[in-house]
DNA sequence: TGTACATCAGTGAACGCGCGTTCACTGATGTAC
DNA sequence: TGTACATCAGTGAACGCGCGTTCACTGATGTAC
């Protein structure tokens, strides 16, 4: 009955972590792909068989990567969210900013939630899907708060959604159980597209030759964004 | 000096281009990492040394491959901007329209030029930069066209460069080159980074869960920006 | 047109390598009395 | 607190595999006279 962890608990779970350390540092060198057993034993010192006490399988440590990526994210988001000062529209800006600022800090992270699946991977369905949504719901539920704010005045053509978007919206809104405004989730969706591309092109260098900082580019676009949505900047 | 083949150059080439053909199939199957030559020798009934017959080395390879995408594209956009009919607007929308399309149909070919880096591969960087601008070429002179047409009603905020951006643009357009003024370029990067966005998302399917039709998503969003940025539609 | 020679596409074996995974094992840590 | 036993992290060898690349070779195709 006692929680306490014995010194082979705490070390058992020191070896898990590091195992996944060792992981994610091989595909910071090598991108995405680049995780190998073999090699994770050899730079943790061990025999490969070892990490069989930790994981399954290859496979197995891989989804606990991406489980991680997602949930590092949505904690970054979460945390912004409760951090950020000032209206909604202030700190709608300042968890989008922690997007950006996540995914450039975290490129392998980001390719793992977002870029090329894993040649000979497949990630179990029922575990990832859900995971893209929940840094999403951080979004729009400020995006709702925002358009419930005197900071929002409706503004074509973001006004209202496109009719033939409305009843998907809706239907996903009802089916995922969003406690937000289809035209909430429709902006939510609108933005996310907008600012992924961006951040894409950044993390694979093919923005910064054009426009330079592009960190700047990213605050610049995402005010004309939220601007042309109809939110009055600060 | 006579220019004609003999059965062996066009063998030749016919094994080439099948090599290729090969390993592209490999990266429909498995991925752009999934490249291996001995798989594309065993596919094409042959040894893997032959292969060192047409290519240096897998690297050589998957730079062959790389360029053949971004020529792919180039040339894509190339004939749409060729056979498109209307004004100026319009045959942006179609050159925008296929440009979409052509990475809907080419998945693997939109992978090379804009996702993950190959493990193991590095692209010889000279090649490769200048074929990013390639297509970015034609759209950016479509827009330059609109611009100068009656369908073009300066409308803020795109009516102007944001001054941080400017000097850097002007910079950019001095050093390669292009005849198009800093603000077709600007609304192009603009154009560009928010349909990559969406074009990326669809690729790898997070936006269909969400937004149902991707491709009609696309086309609303792309007119949304369009006139966004004063171009009037059709 | 026929012959001698040069070219070169393709072969098959070999190299050294790293991979994921399994298995019977050892020895340190933890538990029950 | 001390002892007997159970647990389990980690080992090391082995499995069968596929990889890129090299090399000396064969034999078909092309060229020059």
């Amino acid at each position: 009955m006692d929680s306490s962890k014995t010194r082979r608990d705490v070390r058992r779970e020191e070896t898990y972590q590091a195992i996944k350390a060792a992981a994610h540092q091989q595909m910071a060198a090598g991108g995405t792909a680049a995780v190998s057993l073999r090699g994770i034993a050899a730079h943790m010192r061990m025999s490969a068989a070892a990490i069989y006490r930790y994981f399954e399988s290859r496979d197995a440590l891989i989804t606990a990567l991406i489980l991680d990526s997602f949930n590092a994210l949505g904690d970054a988001l979460e945390q912004a969210h409760h951090t950020a000062q000032g209206n909604a529209v202030q700190r709608l800006i300042a968890v989008l900013e922690t997007y950006r600022a996540w995914a450039v800090a975290h490129p392998i992270d980001f390719q793992l939630i977002y870029g090329n699946p894993i040649p000979d991977y497949h990630a179990p369905p029922e575990l990832t899907v859900p995971a893209v949504i929940r840094g999403f719901v951080v979004i729009i539920g400020l995006i709702e708060e925002c358009l419930h704010s005197t900071h929002y005045t409706p503004r074509a053509p973001y006004a209202e959604i496109p009719p033939s978007m409305r009843e998907r919206l809706e239907a996903r809104i009802q089916q995922d159980g969003y406690t937000v405004s289809p035209l909430a989730l429709y902006l939510g969706v609108v933005g996310w597209s907008q600012l992924h591309g961006i951040i894409m092109l950044e993390l694979f260098n093919h923005l910064q030759p054009i426009v330079g900082d592009s960190a700047q580019y990213y605050t610049v676009q995402m005010h004309l964004m939220l601007s042309a949505f109809g939110l009055t900047m600060p």
